[in-house]
RNA sequence: GCUGCUGUAGUUCAAUGGAUAGAACAAGGGACUCCUAAGCCCUAGAUGCAGGUUCGAUUCCUGCCAGCGGCACCA
């Protein structure tokens, strides 16, 4: 990583001069400093520390930096009010497209986490619930960042945990029930949920006769037993499915089932040591203490809340998988709350304190408002990929593949991740159903076709008996070349911020640059220029397989 | 009322306190006997409002406005 190395350098020199500025290295806008790789504004920031003009200091630097000839740099000049900008030796660029070569799968990965242990939760789906967009975005978003945390060296365990207990499940059997619903049809389920929410919120009476369900539910009740089952067994086939489809699988599942009883016992031992208080016979946490807001974790009827079915999920993610490291990955609408639970398992196990965190991702609403499982206005996972399939079948009519199925599929579902992944984590995503998500311009199977187009020619080149040759004949380096090597910083970056849309950016930066290339570019010219050329697309191809798969998107050889 | 996230082109998104705020879609124009046109080239178009900090603010601070969310027995 040359960025790190020149940054580091660049400190050293900064303290030689006896600056104590912070500054960054970046990379240089587009064009404002003609080829050069790195841009730095040390000198900028420095010059008021040492009370002297800024391109006094830059120049200062540069004569330092000159001195310590850096083996990968081949320029370095002073530009604009003090700016520094660096170009890497060419040799640099060659050097890069043998090592994606030769690293083939390994190409882009870093050391950052090496060694340790981390837990990724995403998905959440619960059964007798259906499996809405809003999962859809988490699972996208959770199996990226759990690609990303594994490719900076660290261990990873990928959890999954469903609320199969609790009011929502309650709700779903009375209706199946009173409404002689079938548990072995999801969509039965679903309605039966929507039923018994409804009769929950209108009628005071059904109410009852639901709380009496939910509280049986946690006593066990063989009466409620082969119904709830069932309806669960079909859930969780339902999800299993359409994991296969999104291509995520998960270490452990954990149920809140399991957790509810391990939960409900800590907090109980905890009310000795007054991390838990009883009002109005819940069992509370004043999160006010710390800023926060009230919680109940146990409620006067006795059955533990989601909040203390995560307290036992955390005792039972330390047995599971001993981990350095928690990441659950949860919408803007828990953030709140998560915030309590995780300040109650800080005061619960101080010698984790800080291990147990959580990324927030917004919201997938529908333009006309929100979306609610409790009414009924949920678009599902499978039947979004099912349209947007829909939609890539009819685009590939004209084109002659192998297996078209098989194509719309990988075509739909990078469409949808790509979609989700662009884009800043917290941000909401407002997703208007009558128009159907692109799949051109800036999207996923724009990167899918560079991709396909890197795979083609080496085809052909292969038919043509031409290999490919890092170390061929070459000229000046062009931008595309430039842009492959940022390509490991890039998912540095990404996974020290747990930001996916910096590798969902850099490869659509890549494949516009690419193509600009391709049009310009003849690659197998038969010339002794071709094999050079030849592996530039190896590269390039090499570079979007990787960084697709960090984003969870299958790379199709053709389409 | 208190509080969290988000406000950038007509639309959907970028931009680690830096250089001329980048893309894509939509609009308008163009190129192609050549490795896949889901592509390429060109044109036009944007930082919610008001202050502050800074050599420099889309970015940091304060206030306001707007959208979405949270604020005790749902998850």
């Amino acid at each position: 990583m040359f960025k790190a190395e020149l940054h580091r350098t660049l400190e050293e020199i900064v303290a030689e001069l006896g600056s104590t500025a912070s500054f960054a290295v970046d990379y240089p806008p587009k064009d404002a400093a003609g080829f050069a790789d790195y841009a730095t504004s040390a000198a900028l920031a420095a010059a008021k520390d040492l009370g002297k003009k800024p391109l006094e200091v830059a120049e200062a630097i540069v004569t330092k930096l000159d001195e310590r000839a850096l083996p990968f740099i081949s320029e370095v000049s002073v530009a604009g009010p003090g700016f520094i900008n660096i170009t890497l030796a060419p040799e640099v660029f060659t050097e890069t497209i043998a090592r994606a070569l030769s690293d083939g799968g390994d190409w882009g990965k870093n050391v950052t986490r090496e060694g340790s242990r981390i837990i990724v939760e995403y998905s959440q789906p619960n059964p007798f619930k259906p499996f809405h967009i809003g999962h859809l975005m988490s699972t996208t978003i959770g199996e990226s960042l759990s690609r990303l945390i594994e490719y900076s060296g660290a261990t990873i365990s990928r959890f999954n945990y469903h609320g199969d207990i609790g009011p929502h499940v309650a709700k779903a059997l009375w209706g199946l029930k009173k409404h002689n619903l079938s548990a072995s049809n999801i969509d039965d389920i679903g309605r039966a949920y929507v039923l018994g929410n409804t009769a929950y919120e209108d009628d005071p009476a059904l109410k009852g006769e639901i709380d009496a369900i939910n509280k049986r539910l946690y006593t066990g009740d063989a009466e409620l037993a082969p119904l709830y089952e069932e309806g669960r067994a079909v859930s969780l086939a339902r999800f299993a499915e359409i994991y296969e489809l999104l291509g995520s699988t998960f270490d452990h599942v954990v149920f809140e089932s399991e957790t509810g009883p391990i939960g409900a016992e800590i907090v109980k031992e905890a009310m000795a040591k007054g991390i838990f208080e009883e009002s109005d016979g819940a069992t509370v946490f004043r999160g006010e203490k710390y800023g926060l807001h009230t919680r109940v974790f146990i409620t006067s009827h006795g059955t533990p809340t989601y909040e203390a079915k995560e307290i036992g999920f955390a005792k039972r993610k330390h047995e599971l998988f001993p981990f350095d490291q928690n990441i659950t990955d949860v919408a803007v609408e828990q953030d709140e709350y998560f915030k309590v639970v995780a300040k109650a398992i800080d005061e619960l196990w101080p010698k984790y304190r800080g291990s147990y965190g959580h990324v927030t991702h917004g919201m997938m609403q529908l333009s006309g408002g929100k979306m609610s499982s409790r009414k009924g206005n949920v678009i599902t996972g499978e039947s979004l990929i099912e349209d947007v399939m829909e939609a890539a079948r009819e685009r590939m009519k004209e084109s002659d593949v192998e297996n078209p199925q098989n194509i719309a599929k990988a075509v739909a579902v990078a469409g949808i991740k790509y979609a989700i992944l662009k884009q800043h984590l917290g941000k909401n995503i407002v997703f208007d159903p009558e128009k159907s998500l692109s799949l051109e311009g800036d999207s996923g199977p724009y990167l899918q076709y560079a991709y396909v187009r890197t795979a083609s020619i080496l085809r052909k080149a292969k038919e043509a008996g031409v290999a490919s040759d890092a170390h061929g004949q070459h000229g000046t380096p062009t931008s595309l070349e430039r842009l492959l090597s940022r390509f490991p910083e890039i998912v540095e970056r990404a996974a020290q911020e747990l930001e996916p849309h910096h590798v969902a950016q850099y490869l659509t930066t890549l494949s516009s640059e690419f193509n600009s290339w391709y049009a310009s570019t003849k690659v197998l010219d038969g010339t002794s220029a071709a094999s050079y050329k030849l592996a530039i697309v190896e590269a390039v191809g090499q570079t979007l397989k990787n960084g697709l798969w960090l984003l969870g998107i299958e790379s199709p050889q053709e389409m």
